[in-house]
DNA sequence: TAATAAACATACCAAATAACTATGATTTTG
DNA sequence: CAAAATCATAGTTATTTGGTATGTTTATTA
C-alpha cells in the first residue's frame, strides 16, 4: 500500500478546507472535528512544507486556514506527493529514476517507470474542484468525506 | 511504496526460472547467485502459496524448480499479487472494495478504486514473455535482471 | 489589557511491517 | 550413504507508521 493516512487525511483536510472556506477561515479544530481525526495530528499533517504552500494560514483567535488557490488549481495528485513525499510505488526508484546500482542492467525498471507514469497521470487528472463537484452531485447529503 | 522487495524479488525469480528452465530444472542457489539475493530468503519467497501454485518443483539432488505454465500465460500483475497479497494502493480498501465504516459516504473512494483499477489494469497487460523478449533484444548483454 | 483560541514547534513512543537470518528436517539422486 | 536439493518454522533487526504529549507564539475580543 502506497499511500497511508498522511496521504489519505491530507485528502481529506484539503477537500473539507475548500468547501467550508467559504464561510471564513476554517481552523483546524472544526475539520478535524469533522474527519474524525486528532486536531494535534492534523497539525502535524498541515505543516508538511509542500502542503504548508497550498494553504494560507492565519494565528490568533478566530485564525485559522483556506486555500491559497482555487480548488480547480491543486490536483488529488499533488496534493497526495505532498504529503507523502512521493507516490513511488517502488524503493528501487525515486522521481522516474532509478536508484539502485544495477538500474543500467535492470530490464524490470522500465516496468516500473511505467508504473510509476500511469499512477501519476491517473492522480493528476482529477482536481480538487473534481471531487467537490461530484459531492455536490450526492446533494442533500451529510457526507463526512 | 506499495511493491516491496518480495514482490521485485519474485518477478525477478519467475524471470529468471523463465529464462533458465530450457536447460531443466531451476535450482534456487543457482537463480539466487544469479540474482544476488539470499537463497534462504528466496526459499520463503517462491513457497508463498500464491507463487508456489506457478512452479512445478522437484525435491532432491538435481532438483528445482519450472514454470508451470509457458511465460506468455503470466502476467506481471498476477506475480506481484501473489507475492504481496494485494497491490491496493491504500489500506482502506481491499480487491476493489472498501473496508471502512465510512465507506458508504466517502466521496474519495471512487478515486483508491480508480487508481486501484489503472495500477492493476497496466500490470496485468504486461507479460513474462514481454519481459524476456524485451531483454533479448538488448541482445548480446550480460544482463543480471 | 488580560483571557482565550488559534497556529507553530519539538520530542517522544508503541505497534506493525519489512527484510532478513538461523536452524534443521525431508527427499531424491549418484 | 553422502550430497544437494526443497520444505518448514522460528527468531531478529531496522524502518515506517500513526500517533501523543508538552509547550510556545501570535492575534483577537470582551
Amino acid at each position: 500500500m502506497m499511500i497511508s493516512t498522511r496521504g489519505r487525511y491530507a485528502l481529506k483536510i484539503m477537500i473539507d478546507i475548500a468547501e467550508h472556506q467559504k464561510d471564513g477561515l476554517v481552523p483546524l479544530k472544526d475539520s478535524a472535528e469533522r474527519q474524525g481525526i486528532s486536531k494535534k495530528y492534523m497539525e502535524q499533517i498541515v505543516t508538511i512544507p509542500g502542503l504548508a504552500k497550498m494553504l494560507v494560514s492565519t494565528r490568533g483567535l478566530r485564525g485559522g486556514y483556506r486555500l491559497a488557490k482555487t480548488p480547480g488549481e491543486y490536483t488529488v495528485g499533488e496534493i497526495l506527493r505532498a504529503a507523502e513525499g512521493s507516490l513511488c510505488p517502488v524503493s528501487c526508484m525515486e522521481d522516474g529514476h532509478a536508484t539502485c546500482e544495477e538500474s543500467s542492467c535492470c530490464c524490470i525498471l522500465p516496468i516500473w517507470k511505467g508504473l510509476d507514469e500511469v499512477i501519476n497521470k491517473y492522480l493528476d487528472s482529477i482536481t480538487l474542484q473534481d471531487v467537490l463537484d461530484q459531492k455536490a452531485e450526492y446533494s442533500g447529503s451529510d457526507y463526512s468525506i
